[in-house]
DNA sequence: CGGGATCCGAGAAGATACTG
DNA sequence: CAGTATCTTCTCGGATCCCG
């Protein structure tokens, strides 16, 4: 607020792109975004992710207020983890995203 | 494509990251979609780029057939950066993402 | 089962100096 | 003016082991 380069980190754009700039982040939004997942189920859904990295990316989308993480005290231990209203009104964004990426980016480009 | 893991690395959502996931490249397109700009404009629109950094970006971004590059011959030299086609395709979602981000992420958080 | 804690390498990002 | 070339720093992401 003071130094007048700061419109670049009060960006709108700057912020969401901290949030969801997460290697794994959006195709973790975009996976959830069909439903509550365990957490097994994400990790064996994206089996290059390791344990901790899924973790921390899930916790961080959490701080965020993108996902909402529900532990159930069984045993065995279960966790689901779902979109919050927040990261629902995020998906919309995803989904276009995910349009021009599929119209714009040719698959066998590159 | 031989793995069944591929289907990762071949969504749209995991492309589209990948191009614009670079810490400036959409505050750069959001940048330019007002209009082409001289290497030093952008420069001193962000401070905090240093050269080196901001002409990676851009030739990144150039690669990813998002922006144009195109060379003045004269002296001193003129290099003018703007938005490709794609690139202009581009900038509604960058709008959305920036209205969502004004609506969803409070000013004065964390 | 769903983590936490720790260590580590690669690549991203920054600082600085030089050039056509 | 618009870069290039190094060098250093730092963060992200990965591997491994341990725990309730």
């Amino acid at each position: 607020m003071s130094k007048n380069t700061d419109f670049v980190t009060s960006c709108p754009l700057t912020k969401v792109q901290k949030i969801v700039g997460g290697k794994w982040k959006i195709v973790i939004l975009w996976y959830l975004s069909v439903g509550p997942k365990r957490f097994g189920q994400i990790k064996r859904t994206f089996p290059d992710i390791t344990q901790a990295m899924l973790t921390k990316q899930l916790r961080e989308l959490e701080e965020d207020g993108f996902v909402h993480r529900e532990v159930f005290k069984e045993i065995p231990p279960r966790v689901e983890y779902s979109l919050t209203a927040t990261g629902e009104n995020f998906v919309p964004i995803l989904r276009s995203m995910y349009d021009w990426g599929e119209v714009h980016l040719a698959p066998a480009e590159q």
